[in-house]
RNA sequence: GGGCAGUUAGCUCAGCGGAAGAGCACUUCCCUUACAAGGAAGGGGUCACAGGUUCGAGCCCUGUACUGCCCACCA
């Protein structure tokens, strides 16, 4: 560990060696311990078939954030790994590689083709784990759930068995949203609705001669309709019942084009007269809508378009068999050719979209499993109203309300083989079996739900039972994740549950929010009664450059895997911070990594020079801290030191992980490096060997801070850089990894405000001798002199008093400093903060160029003489503002004066020369 | 159709009631023994627009315009 360190920071020497370091300590791992707080959080199973993408990346270093912190604060923390089976999407993954061999899953069967699927989990399932290993996370390995494994699979089944028995789970035949591809039933939220500009047909449907034709002004009815496919299935046209146009023709017949069949004309006031020509095509069986007019109105129920698309046989000849795209294409040429298509317009709507494949949904008519959520619903929107689940940023809990309150029974039951399957059985000689065949039923046993495979049916006491062939919705099991993971239903004895649950904070992107979120606070309730969680901070979703979503088929992915690979982890880390403001969705690009990368190296030099120097001391015994006399810079540095200490945790308590970055980022570049350890190097360059262990302690001291500060954050280069300070001794009682040493605590009374305004007066001095060399083209490192006039005897002693400072950094052979002296021939000038300052520069000094440049700020402190004034003389300033606040208006009006009018006196001077 | 964000330097974003900020990019100078992945200095902004509140407004209020996202059964 004493070795010396390399130049420049390198993180892949550096990365696999702490995290095998943290396993082999197992400082993740976690267990109920009464004497410490819990802090709890389970990650967002990513699935099964994921690659880690910067989505992830972010999420899960967010999260590792909370978590480092909380484990330094003295929590016991306990950060919960898994993956989930992801249903539909991993079904979809291995289906492909199937159809590679020229195979379905049918062609393999519902035994086989699972056994392929967990043979590709076993492959290829924990790839994500091992990449959340590589970007740090501090993750309990040792609870490692999967949503399909042992433990989570039985609590999913124990909590459909309980929702099933107290009747909130019921099977009914229903239009769903189909996806025609994935051969499954998909729940509201699952259907993408994109808008597309389609097109309004209008369709003449001729009125039905009732030998009465003079009675009606018109002979047919105008229907519009995006999808004259279902037409097929029309079983009435709908006028809204006041309708004025329409009123005569209630209760009258139209004949469907291209079918002939007979439909009524019938009234609902779902039918909104001014879209359209007001008069609406009805076809139950495969609108939603409509659906709901059916209901109303008793109507007939065809199904035209099957579960694979394709028109059936009910939609008649010529249509029967076709695609449903082929079939509006053939209905629309035929509906032309018999002059019934009567207008074509453009029309911008909303189609819906499978979430997994991006095929147009169908709603159709099938059997499927229905949760009832009313009442799970409402105990959720109380839980998020009255503030025991609360947001951050809090602006999600509106539209969480509103999502709950519109929520309508989720359909839970998928038509695929990847999942866990509905444990319903039905009796086999039931009139209720789906799977009876040709079975002639003997008995109407109800179906039971049941943990175990029922022996024989609880009802008739027949042996034979057949298991539902459905599994569930993925997103069933992800809504029991935070109990499920912890062993549940086992409650009794489960110390687990008793001390972890309910979870402090769920980390997550808003694009899951009702899909995961909200339904695990609805599940947590019902079962653990309790809220699953707390808080939830809310993350944005990570963007290209461009602000498009990143995506592999956008082709604008920035591969997290790379960019550890090239910046490194901490880079990474500390970039998806930075830009992770609450809530926010945030545009990444490479530059970002890049200024990381940098600041990791720049922390990293500075610790080697740091330690260069702490080896090269004699320390004695023990190396001693805060040795005695402090001088100003140390009182400084102490200073900002504790107030980014209040401000970081602060920040990150409140889950502004951003702010607390940039702050770090901020009091280390541009206060410890550019100012403090310059400064220092006067005593560590010096001869004073006490005077060099002072400086050497406080460098030390705060960067040992600064470290812990930023381990949550970067945690690969800041324990390795703390296991270089191995030697000293303040690190033993901070403990062997910088992962479990103490987050840092200061007393913000020893803000030393005096220090920090004394060092402001004093950097601007030396920021004003700089500008004046970099104005005049004097090289960095040539030696100049330097005049001052201060007026306030206090600063002038000040200024005196910390010559060194100014001399060193502005690299001044002289300093003289006085409260009257003349002007130097031909020097340059400054003025502010009440100090005059002169650079002599005979030979070298371009006098028209310095004039200018008076004269331009001559001209500003006219400005400001101006607008201080005005502001004074506004008498409504002087009565209403605070005292503090005029009384900073006169200073900065009296500074002016000054300044103007030494800028004045030397240019007349320069002027008569 | 509803809702929620955003609009600040060329780019990415901080700031959210009392003198316009950072990083990147740009210009000039510097390989000064921590760091050229660096240092010093500099140029660049009527803080989207219009009203209002206030002694005072990027900052609060009300509109408007764009942009993005979410929700929604106008066929």
């Amino acid at each position: 560990m004493n070795k010396e360190m390399d130049k420049t920071y390198d993180p892949s020497v550096v990365e696999q060696k702490w995290y095998d370091s943290w396993l082999k300590n197992d400082i993740f791992s976690s267990h109920p311990d009464s004497t410490r707080r819990p802090f709890t959080v389970v990650i967002p199973p990513p699935n099964v078939t994921g690659s880690l993408h910067m989505g992830h990346a972010l999420n899960a270093t967010m999260q590792d954030i909370i978590v480092r912190f909380k484990r330094m604060q003295g929590f016991n923390p306990l950060w919960v790994p898994g993956t989930d089976h992801g249903g539909i999407a991993t079904q979809n993954v291995v289906e492909k590689l199937l159809k590679a061999e020229g195979k379905s899953r049918h062609d393999l069967g519902r035994e086989k083709f699972l056994e392929r699927m967990w043979q590709w989990r076993t492959e290829s399932g924990d790839t994500i784990l091992m990449q959340l290993r590589r970007l740090g996370c501090s993750l309990d390995w040792s609870r490692t759930r999967f949503t399909m494994d042992e433990t989570c699979s039985r609590a999913v089944t124990a909590a459909f068995v309980k929702l099933f028995e107290k009747g909130l789970i019921y099977r009914g035949k229903r239009l769903v949203n189909w996806c025609p591809r994935c051969h499954t039933a998909l729940a509201d939220i699952e259907v993408e609705h994109e808008e597309e500009v389609g097109k309004l047909w209008h369709i003449k449907y001729v009125l039905k001669s009732r030998g009465l034709i003079s009675l009606f002004k018109k002979k047919y009815i105008v229907v519009a309709t995006t999808r004259p496919e279902t037409m097929l299935g029309d079983t009435a046209v709908a006028v809204h019942p006041d309708d004025k146009r329409y009123k005569d023709l209630i209760g009258s017949m139209v004949v469907l084009p291209l079918i002939g069949r007979e439909i009524p004309v019938i009234a609902d006031t779902a039918i909104d007269p001014s879209f359209g020509t007001g008069a609406v095509k009805v076809t139950p069986a495969h609108d939603p809508v409509d659906f709901e007019i059916g209901v109303r109105h008793q109507l007939d129920r065809i199904e035209v378009i099957d579960f694979h698309g394709k028109m059936t046989a009910a939609a008649g000849e010529p249509y029967a068999g076709l695609d449903r795209f082929a079939a509006r294409k053939k209905i629309l040429n035929d509906l032309e050719a018999q002059k019934l298509l009567l207008e074509t317009a453009n029309h911008p709507h909303a189609v819906g979209h499978c979430y997994r494949c991006a095929t147009v949904i169908e709603p159709l008519l099938s059997e499927q499993w229905f949760l009832k959520v009313e009442d799970m619903s409402r105990r959720a929107m109380q839980s998020v109203a009255d503030g025991a689940v609360k947001f951050y940023p809090d602006s999600w809990a509106k539209p969480c309300l509103s999502w709950l309150e519109n929520l309508r029974d989720w359909c839970i039951s998928r038509q695929i083989w990847w999942g866990h399957r509905i444990p319903v059985y039905y009796c086999a000689s039931s009139s209720i079996n789906p799977y009876a065949g040709t079975r002639t039923p003997t008995t109407d046993c109800a179906p039971c739900a049941s943990v175990e495979s029922p022996a024989k049916c609880p009802h008739c006491g027949g042996a034979e039972m057949v298991q539902d062939a459905d599994v569930l919705d993925t997103w069933f099991s992800s809504a029991l994740w935070p109990f499920s993971v912890m062993g549940w239903p086992e409650i009794a004895d489960n110390a687990d549950l008793k001390y972890y649950y309910p979870t402090s904070v769920l980390v997550t992107g808003h694009e899951i929010l009702y899909l995961w979120v909200a339904r695990m606070v609805q599940m947590g309730l019902e079962f653990m009664d309790a809220v699953p969680f707390k808080h939830v901070y809310i993350h944005g979703i990570v963007r290209d450059k461009f602000g498009k979503k990143m995506s592999k088929s956008l082709g604008n992915v920035i591969d997290p895997l790379g960019v550890m690979e090239k910046y490194g982890t901490d880079a990474l880390r500390f970039s998806l911070t930075q830009s992770a403001a609450p809530g926010r969705d945030m545009q990444l690009s490479e530059d970002s990594f890049l200024s990381a990368r940098n600041f990791a190296n720049k922390i990293w030099n500075a610790s080697r020079f740091i330690m260069m120097n702490v080896r090269s001391v004699d320390w004695g015994k023990d190396f001693i801290m805060a040795v005695w006399p402090l001088e100003l810079c140390d009182h400084w540095i102490l200073s900002e030191y504790r107030i980014l200490v209040g401000e970081v945790t602060v920040a990150l308590d409140s889950y502004n992980m951003d702010a607390a970055a940039r702050l770090i980022y901020e009091f280390f570049w541009s206060k410890y490096c550019d100012w403090y350890i310059e400064l220092a190097k006067i005593r560590i360059a010096g001869t004073d060997a006490e005077k060099r262990k002072v400086a050497l302690s406080i460098l030390t001291e705060i960067l040992a801070g600064v470290l812990r500060l930023l381990h949550p954050i970067m945690p690969f280069i800041t324990e390795e850089i703390w296991s270089h300070m191995a030697e000293l001794d303040f690190r033993a009682k901070k403990g062997p990894t910088i992962a479990l040493s103490s987050w840092p605590e200061v007393n913000p009374e020893k803000i030393d405000t005096t220090a920090i305004a004394r060092m402001r007066a004093l950097q601007e001095i030396v920021t004003a001798v700089r500008t004046i060399r970099s104005e005049m083209n004097v090289p960095p490192g040539k030696l100049i002199t330097a005049v001052i006039n201060v007026s306030a005897p206090e600063t002038r002693e000040m200024i005196e008093q910390h010559r060194q400072y100014v001399q060193y950094l502005a690299k001044l052979e002289t300093l003289t400093v006085g409260s009257a002296l003349p002007r130097p021939p031909q020097s340059a000038m400054f003025v502010g903060g009440g100090i005059e300052l002169f650079v002599p520069l005979a030979g070298i000094i371009d006098l028209e160029k310095e004039k200018t440049r008076l004269k331009k700020e001559s001209a500003n402190a006219a400005a400001e003489i101006e607008r201080c004034t005005a502001k004074l003389n506004n008498a409504d300033f002087s009565a209403r503002a605070p005292a503090s606040e005029v009384a900073k208006m006169k200073a900065r009006l009296a500074e002016a004066v000054v300044k103007s009018n030494n800028l004045d006196t030397t240019l007349k001077a320069m002027e008569g020369r």
